[in-house]
DNA sequence: TAAGTTAGTTGTATAATGCCACTAAGTAAT
DNA sequence: ATTACTTAGTGGCATTATACAACTAACTTA
């Protein structure tokens, strides 16, 4: 039998690397984005150059936990309010960073649209890339392209009985603009009726004074009633299928 | 400005440490458990001589990647053949373990009873705990109380649209078996008619050749199509809300 | 004033069940 | 054998959320 193993049974170079990696997306007109960045060009770094997720080291002496620790690398990158964050699951391996047997904690977050453009710090090396399919059109350091699909993935499921889209856009939003949130990230139209009925009988949003204006006819602005809780719905959207 | 930690900065000796935990839930006649162990209750042991979830630290030797660390886990404590396993979440904190910084990622794993009953190696310190609300009623190490609360709440959640609770049975059953397997999980009753209707329609069980004989009429026994993936039903069980 | 566009509403059909009552097939006691 | 009891399995109506389609409303611009 083997020995269980005790804490003086493994030396410090034996504990596996500790990263946390987020997931940021947003909505730009033209379709769902993530943010990604540049990894330093210098020797001794792995995938030198490659397009990575936002994320890194724990900091130990920093970071309370790992939710702290995704809020930061948030923060490093795009300064954001009150951001939707999420942990998404993590990925370990002997083999995933080249420096060693390594852990990511992966989050996601969900940001609007306006502090989004910013990508603090040094933008030349932060990006938006569209997502097309599962992921984006550039390859990514170590896993991260399966993490961000999984991120795509989770958050199309989720889109689908939740209102994480809401989380998408900036706080006060007309319905055809939340509807079209939805209709982004899923990557299929929607019943307007439909759409409408479901989201106005339950507790999701609220009516504000204002109004957006336009060339035609304006439209109710609506906020989240409670934007810290998102709203599960009974059922998934699911169009209905054809015979023959 | 704070300068971005490369590996250099990171002596080992800060590295967080790294385990894994597993919720195992299996199904007794009396309802949901989940199988818990005791701590060692030597000198310099955390939590000395508390219950605990299965789990360690990774073995970077040993370990591939983080999910054939869990299985080693559930091996060591219960051989079971096929079990389902799905990745939890993960805590990490400067707090959770009074050795250090540490960061656990947990799994929970649903197995038949018959595997179940005998919980190998040591048996006098490992049990099955009855599931009441969200938890045991001991009081647990570390911060595994959270953790089971939180694979609690994801499989009531998940069982209310998934195919789940077929894995807490054995690999034929008949649909009553099934039926009490989610009312167990839920801890509510089913309709019996709709129960019926929603999993034969969908492509979850096919009939085997058996027949469940007892004191009174015989049942059909079933077997899952594709045990590798669950089953996802687009409604949840919401009985009606009665007016008045 | 008519055309064009988007906002928002209304009405019917449908799918999946909730709910209730029923029939079927065994064992055990009489 | 017959009846009582228990669990397996089915059938039918009601309900709910939504899919779908057609409609009305409000505004700008030519």
């Amino acid at each position: 039998m083997i020995k269980k193993q005790t804490l003086k049974d493994i030396p410090d170079f034996q504990r596996p690397l500790t990263t946390v990696d987020v997931v940021i997306f947003s909505l730009a007109p033209d379709g769902l984005k993530a943010l990604l960045v540049k990894r330093p060009d210098q020797a001794g770094e792995p995938f030198r150059g490659h397009w990575a997720l936002p994320g890194g080291f724990v900091d130990i002496a920093r970071d309370g936990d790992l939710k702290q620790c995704a809020l930061r690398k948030l923060n490093e990158k795009t300064a954001v309010a009150a951001p939707y964050l999420e942990q998404l699951g993590s990925w370990g391996s002997a083999t995933r960073d080249p420096r060693g047997w390594s852990a990511t904690h992966a989050y996601f977050a969900l940001i609007a649209p306006p502090a989004a453009i910013a990508a603090g710090g040094n933008a030349a090396e932060a990006a938006w890339f569209a997502i097309a399919g599962n992921g984006v059109r550039a390859p990514l350091a170590f896993d991260h392209a399966e993490i961000l699909a999984a991120a795509v993935e989770r958050l199309r499921n989720k889109v689908e009985y939740t209102s994480l889209p809401a989380y998408l856009l900036p706080q006060e939003f007309t319905l055809t603009e939340l509807q079209r949130a939805y209709e982004s990230v899923l990557g299929r139209p929607l019943e307007k009726s439909a759409f409408r009925t479901r989201v106005l009988s339950a507790a999701l949003v609220q009516p504000v004074s204002g109004i957006r204006e336009g060339p035609n006819r304006p439209a109710q602005l609506y906020r989240l009633k409670s934007p810290a809780a998102p709203v599960y719905f009974p059922r998934t959207f699911s169009p209905r299928v054809k015979e023959n």
